[in-house]
DNA sequence: GATGAATGAGCTTTCATTCAT
DNA sequence: GATGAATGAAAGCTCATTCAT
């Protein structure tokens, strides 16, 4: 059998297992049977629980990064932009659920128990988003006193807050396609370089 | 008694242990010398380690949405009323980092492994926002077709990963008064009752 | 119950069953199962595996130089104090077996494993006769050509090696005395079958 | 085949690896690596990890004896006998210096964990100087009071005692040479400051 | 014969919880 | 009520051994 095939298996597994039960009260165990090898398997791939952690990160955020700087480029316009974007990330949300839960909260836990590890491809993703309000701003589209470092973090944050929402109870109420417009429509009203309100 | 001084020491200890550590990495042994009391002692006042994280979030958030709720009801207008949500909000962060973070991260882990636990405070916390949008919409002040279940959650996911930046790294660069104020804007402007832009 | 008391049953009991089984073949429930302690107990009072070792040479070793010293200073003459040596150093092993056979053989090969771990102890004792030997030169008593790093270990070798038939199968052949006394003769005087010293 | 050539690599492999790390902290696989071989393949050969080292006693003691045998029946003299013993003992020690140390302590330590081995072999080579006394005491060169048991393990212990010395850190303060005198010097005729028989 | 990926039993160690004092 | 020594279940990880290739 091919080694890349235990990897991913194990990974896979991993991601499954963690964003049932949480990284801590995740088993080996769990996982190897999920992944059907033998617990010694797990430890032929990976240094140790942690390292399996770390490598659901950078593996499939990276994979993640790809797909969506990809998707952005082909318009030009920053509020597509911020719609594809917007669009991209919550369908990745609802396609990838157990990966999305992860990234959402063990990602973000890791700092606590894995000193070491510089979460930088995280950094990577919601800096997709600053570049995109940086051209609108250059292009006098995007109000100039915003605060790039809030209003990417604003932006990330509320679809991120719909993504816990999702991932706990998966809401038929709207679909992804409205609360993407939805969200994308309240911050580029927000945004926009217009008159405000009298 | 309820509001012992013992039992307050312990909670206040476990928010700066679990702050530090998190909750998994946190020992029962950490919390008690940190609020200066034998390992057993702690027994007396809760009944396993996770009960002292669902006495957190129940005692701790009960008293945040009171206070909240008691600054919200001065106001009138329901943009003041949001502003004003999101001043405390932040500044609640500044204040009480460790209370922030715990609830930030180990109340949203929770349900992972305290499977029976219900998490009803946070979402009454959350539910002040929709009131207020509600009651925005009704003057007509807030645009009728925003949904309202999505709206709450893109400001109170603005505001939270704020938050998070705010916890990992203080940052001097905004003060909290101007992020408010700026995320804020952001909304506001994006949920106003205006003619779109053409 | 005293904090001495279980340090000193773990001590005891893990000279037992490292005597009986070797340091590596030796379980922590074994130990903790004849000390009558839980295994977490014993984690209460030893860092480690390696550190329940390290206790025993120190503390066991450390009781018997005290002893051996005080022995020798009682006499003058230092073909006594060889003697007596020999003669300590054999019932020493026939008293405490388990604790000779543990000094014996893990203390040798603590190195292998215990890189860090310097055995200054065993050397303070191998050097009790080597402080003999040259008093017994500066008395003229011993040739002077003796090499004082080979003899004392010829000495001591000797002893050694008994202590191990005896260790592994008492002896019933010789006693204890009369071994000690071969051996003190023999490196007093030789085997040669001349006529003994006047 | 016996002898084949694989054997004899893993035999080697092993001989240095337990003497580096001990029996058992060597792994198969550090074994497998020194020889050059795959892990597997040391099953070929081997039937488990205490096999082969039962086989490192058996073969290459036998070597040893064969060679120490045929040295000394080319003397006469008990006395010479003794000296060449000696030197053969402590030369061996020098020239296979990671044979000696398995021999030394692995080969002492098995009973422990190996129950069913009874080291025949060990006990065939200390037996060569039980012979040689047995002869001078025939011939009324040795003390006819000499205890057979006590005075080769007398004689071997001393050796063997160098032999650690060397083994632990390889000392050029004496020869080889003058070791194996000093030894069988002391014990042909004892640490006394007296006139040398003569 | 040779390989080395896979196995899984078994170990040391941790730590929430208990309870005699 | 308060203590903290003691408990023992539970889990991460290692590595001798196997066996399909």
């Amino acid at each position: 059998m091919r080694t890349s095939d235990k990897h991913q298996k194990i990974i896979q597994a991993a991601i499954k297992v963690f964003a049932t039960k949480g990284f801590f009260s995740a088993r080996i165990s769990d996982i190897a049977k999920e992944a059907k090898v033998a617990d010694g398997t797990i430890y032929l791939y990976f240094n140790n629980k942690y390292d399996i952690l770390i490598s659901i990160f950078e593996e499939e955020i990276g994979k993640i990064i790809l797909q969506v700087k990809l998707a952005i480029e082909e318009e030009d316009d920053p509020r597509r932009k911020l719609e594809i974007f917007a669009l991209h990330h919550l369908r990745l949300v609802d396609e990838k659920r157990d990966l999305a839960e992860v990234l959402q909260m063990e990602l973000r836990q890791s700092n606590k128990f894995m000193k070491e590890y510089r979460n930088t491809r995280f950094i990577e993703y919601v800096d997709i988003i600053s570049t995109i309000i940086h051209l609108g701003q250059e292009r006098n589209i995007f109000r100039k006193n915003l605060l790039p470092g809030v209003a990417k973090r604003a932006f990330f944050g509320a679809l991120d807050e719909m993504s816990r929402l999702w991932v706990l109870a998966p809401d038929p109420v709207y679909t992804i396609e409205e609360t993407a417009q939805q969200i994308s429509d309240i911050f580029l009203v927000g945004v926009s370089n217009l008159p405000a309100p009298a």
